[in-house]
DNA sequence: AATCGTATCAACCGCACACCT
DNA sequence: AAGGTGTGCGGTTGATACGAT
């Protein structure tokens, strides 16, 4: 079967979305809802875009109650934990985090989750251990996990006053494996250190963290992975 | 100041599936 | 039952910002 293309590609407009598509997209949902398809939408809408293309910017940055903005503490276990359950079934994790995309939760996962599971020696994919060697390795600062405005322009900058370093230890003995992982040492303008508490169940790997950290909790992580004898 | 390398994330692409005729 | 269409999903890409040199 020969599939016809989704849109007319050659008159359609791409990439980044200006303020005022944004704003006849909104207000053509406004006042008349999703309607009889998003293929008829951006016409009737007076969009020179494809159907699909509309129909992701809404889901993604127009809708009501899209949340914007760092992944929190509670954020990053859930999606750890649903990953561990339901692999990259990014929709159906998204559909567990209130206000939080697929698409958003993708990114946050290959850029930042994939990058602290891979340090500690545990497989992305199967939520298992790489290797159980003992090891120490200091991973590069991760100053850009702040995300942009949904214009995609302006970043939040980093924190300036914290060394970001991470070390992760794993340790061996008859009948588990314990990996101890510390990520940074926040030191505020005012002098204080402070670290963070947290637990993580994925598929049989406890994450234990010790949380007193108001800001920059990625920066600040004091984990203990209980890992299963596999 | 200029250049290069890297990280981030918005957006696109193609496929699969459900539904309709 | 077969073909056509619309939608949703996951993978990937490309533009941009930012840090390092």
């Amino acid at each position: 079967m020969v599939r016809s293309p989704c849109c007319e590609k050659e008159h359609t407009r791409k990439g980044p979305w200006s303020r005022e598509e944004d704003n006849l997209l909104i207000r053509h949902i406004m006042f008349h809802g999703i309607g009889r398809s998003w293929r008829a939408l951006p016409r009737e809408a007076g969009l020179n875009r494809c159907g699909k293309s509309c129909r992701l910017r809404w889901i993604n940055y127009l809708q009501p109650g899209v949340k914007r903005g760092n992944f929190t503490i509670l954020e990053n276990r859930m999606i750890m934990n649903l990953h561990a359950q339901l692999g990259n079934k990014w929709s159906s994790i998204a559909r567990r985090l209130p206000g939080r995309t697929d698409n958003e939760i993708k990114n946050h996962w290959n850029t930042n989750l994939k990058r602290i599971l891979l340090a500690n020696g545990i497989d992305p994919d199967t939520h298992k251990p790489l290797s159980t060697a003992i090891f120490t390795t200091t991973a590069p600062p991760n100053n850009r996990m702040n995300s942009s405005s949904s214009s995609g322009t302006t970043r939040t900058p980093p924190p300036t006053d914290s060394a970001t370093s991470m070390s992760v230890v794993t340790t061996n003995n008859n009948s588990s494996t314990t990996t101890m992982m510390k990520i940074g040492t926040q030191t505020s303008s005012s002098g204080e250190n402070s670290s963070a508490c947290a637990i993580i169940m994925s598929s049989g790997v406890t994450i234990t963290k010790e949380v007193d950290v108001e800001s920059y909790p990625e920066l600040n992580l004091e984990l203990s992975l209980a890992l299963p004898s596999y």
